[in-house]
DNA sequence: GGCAGCGATACCGCAGGGGTATCGATCCCG
DNA sequence: CGGGATCGATACCCCTGCGGTATCGCTGCC
């Protein structure tokens, strides 16, 4: 299955088998052995091109899951064994930068709590906590809605909070006490920074690509494009930065998410602490 | 992990290698491999008897999820490539005998879409969906709160009903037109019936111990046993049972329930099919 | 203390997965 | 329109690793 996420990725033989390590052959031979076993035709190549067919994108979805869940089970095996005999925790994965205020009160509340455990935290990139929460990296995890997806999660609701459009301080946006998503880049005069996804793509649009928020601060600093982020990172702006509210940018709820079926105490000492911080 | 999970729920070597179809030295090599690979002790074994650490009760429960992701990914595979060079269907598993007419409705209102594609029915026994659904067997489930897990998918509610309490016709009871769960067994004079848990196992208590609907309504009708069921079975009575309103007994929410990452159109259609029919 | 039950170890055989060399088809370019 | 380049498939070989049988060693129990 490994082997087939590669190929399907890379829709190249030759790259896939470069990227697992392999030669190409073996790797050819295993796709079709799949192919028999499953019964199901999950590649249309011809000699010049590999394409996916309909069994073939589901089998990419499901198995991504699947190797995600077998990865999961190992780390969380390995970190029960260090917990069993070492010292105990739980790893939290979290946007870095992201609830500071939040998060610094859901660890003061749960370290409060009688049979607290140390917490590790996980500071993430965008969107990565959701993986992280899938392979088992971490046993809980801060999400923020809409961007991330809680899909196969439980979850809890913790707070929901507009967003702010970030310009440089001397900017004459800053004039105003609040804006509209569709005023932004007229009035700012400054495109809209864009994000990396996942796959390493970058959404259409003018604005300039951005890996991380270093790059994007700087980028806003220099006048070269604005961005918008929940209200709470206002907290933590830079001097030469300002932030306007934006009347009917989408809310961003954070929510505390852990796998559906875990029977961790400490996880649900954090959720409790999280729960009782901010009662829905 | 399948070999672990064997050997964790026969906790004994010997037993656990017949069930896999294999010697018992390879499987206890097998374990050892994999407790090296994982860097943690999964399983306390003297010569006598065999536990599981820590860390191998959390194994037992990720692994399951693993395998079932994986036989999952198999099951849909195959599926997605029949559809595709076949006819096209979808896979929804239903407790047998449970929400008869909710289940009429919605494949009529489902059937009456433009992209209506067949509907296979999977009828389970009790508590046999969630497994379905899980490893891929099914595509859509209908489950009922409290009695199944949604844990892992999305859901949307469906309806909610009361539960009444089932006795022969000629009993006693049937004078009143309510009872109250504590009052049951003293004024039917019958234990409760105890349904098989999914592991083999039965609940304790008084009553007689039951597998599936034939069995449970045959000792009802002797007069050995009564039962609390949702009150939309009441249609499907047989003629020498009734059914009398349990005033305080837990509502049975029915849900439709889908892995989260489903992209199947016929999935969606389903569930939009049944949302229109119970619009919360 | 002998025996029975059970997991671990020792040793063997083979199937299956991976490697190299090469083929065959397709597209591109002059 | 033909030759080279690209890419997946095939042929063949090797070796690792998994499973099987035989046996050991420990532990309770009668």
């Amino acid at each position: 299955m490994r082997y087939f996420v590669a190929v399907a990725e890379e829709l190249h033989f030759g790259r896939a088998a470069q990227r697992l390590g392999m030669a190409q052959p073996p790797l050819s031979r295993a796709i079709s052995r799949l192919e028999r076993r499953l019964g199901a035709k999950l590649l249309d190549r011809t000699s010049r091109a590999v394409a996916l067919t309909e069994a073939g994108s589901v089998l990419l979805r499901e198995a991504r899951a699947a190797l995600d869940a077998v990865e999961a089970a190992e780390q969380r095996t390995r970190r029960a064994a260090l917990a069993a005999t070492g010292r105990p925790g739980v790893v939290l994965a979290t946007k870095a930068g992201s609830s500071g205020e939040l998060l610094a009160k859901l660890l003061d509340t749960y370290a409060a709590e009688p049979d607290a455990v140390a917490v590790d935290l996980l500071l993430c990139g965008v969107g990565e906590q959701e993986r992280m929460l899938r392979d088992g990296r971490a046993d809980v995890a801060l999400l923020h809605l809409p961007f991330d997806s809680t899909a196969g999660f439980d979850t809890e609701e913790l707070q929901t909070e507009s967003q702010v459009v970030v310009v440089p301080s001397g900017h004459g946006l800053t004039a105003r006490d609040q804006v509209r998503m569709a005023d932004i880049s007229e009035l700012a005069g400054l495109p809209v920074a864009r994000w990396r996804h996942r796959d390493g793509t970058y959404p259409d649009g003018p604005g300039p690509e951005v890996r991380d928020q270093a790059q994007l601060y700087q980028l806003v600093a220099l006048g070269r494009a604005c961005c918008v982020v929940p209200e709470s990172v206002r907290t933590q702006l830079r001097e030469d930065l300002t932030a306007v509210p934006v009347l009917d940018a989408p809310p961003v709820t954070t929510v505390i998410a852990w796998p559906p079926h875990s029977r961790s105490g400490a996880v649900a000492g954090l959720v409790r602490a999280a729960t009782r911080l901010c009662p829905s």
